[in-house]
DNA sequence: GTCTATATCAGGATAGAC
DNA sequence: GTCTATCCTGATATAGAC
């Protein structure tokens, strides 16, 4: 791999394991093998690495997120899929871990890329309620945007639980309970 | 207020605002108007003055809750008066934000008041959740400890949504598809 | 109890040699 | 492109005077 490539690996390693204010220049450098000079004849400096990192983690996160949510299946299955699937719950999501970072709140460039990807699963989950309502999977009366953001801050706040307790048990739980709740709701199963 | 109180509720607003690797001693002096040798004279250093502040936002925390979810009135009632309680949702939670910090999950000390407060949330809600099944408000098919998970994982998750929107409006609206989630299913309204 | 001095190491970066 | 030297500030304390 090459050093600029070695860099942005470990810049997201270490955004992902200790965010962005908790990320030294130095621990990159040494995690990546590359010296001081290197790293900054490639990069301009810390927050110009980082929007790198950010950007291809945001990239990856939507890229996976895609493959679940337009599998085949009706809009209830893809939703139980996406909700079940295998996570590193304890780790936190790489993404919405960095909105606890004043500094990248801070920063409306390195917000930017956490935003838009929320943003698109958010938009992405709408659709496919959408869809399930449409085919009678859901109740017509649910507001799709409404339960989109709920899913989401279900699967966002069930890291959160999970790293309180040091168990991905509570995450498991939280899905548990929303899968339940939007399943018993359904006209059709 | 005293030195030692005044440096305690300091580390309290830059914790919640900056995270605990965020916060150095010296922002905490300057914010506090305490000398460096009259924090060290109270407190052994910052992870002993962060256990303090964090000690009392859990205390606070519980007590604010506490509030709510004891008033009168009917399950459903009480878990959406809690869902939509008055919050500074931009500030995001002072105690779920400290599960995102490396430091503060890697010593138990520091995670204990995170994990037991979070903990006691659940607990409480899921009493009311059952609570609400005995009297005919909840589907008796719910699981009252999951569904409690999914409630305090959608306030958490929310305020994910809306730090990484700048705006409050992800938070409401992940709390209306909750309660859309949890009123529809009642065999009784 | 509070202040000032001092110490050590890390954070974040620039300059110039190779 | 990479390395080493150097810079300045901040992080996190300890020591001892007042």
């Amino acid at each position: 791999m090459s050093t600029p490539e070695r860099l942005i690996e470990s810049t997201r390693e270490l955004l992902w394991e200790r965010g962005y204010v908790g990320t030294s220049p130095k621990a990159i450098q040494q995690h990546a093998g590359a010296g001081q000079g290197s790293m900054y004849h490639h990069f301009t400096g810390k927050p110009d690495l980082a929007l790198a990192a950010i950007r291809r983690t945001a990239e990856e996160m939507r890229a996976t997120a895609e493959g679940v949510l337009s599998a085949p299946g009706s809009a209830c299955e893809r939703i139980q899929t996406y909700l079940r699937r295998e996570r590193d719950v304890l780790r936190g999501c790489p993404i919405g871990r960095l909105t606890m970072d004043p500094d990248v709140i801070a920063s409306d460039e390195l917000r930017a890329p956490v935003d838009e990807t929320l943003d698109w699963l958010r938009e992405r989950l709408a659709a496919i309620v959408e869809e399930g309502k449409k085919q009678g999977e859901f109740a017509p009366s649910l507001d799709a945007e409404a339960i989109a953001a709920t899913i989401l801050a279900t699967v966002q706040g069930g890291y959160v639980l999970a790293r309180a307790s040091g168990s991905p048990a509570a995450f498991d739980a939280g899905v548990r309970g929303l899968l339940s709740l939007l399943t018993a709701g359904s006209p059709a199963t």
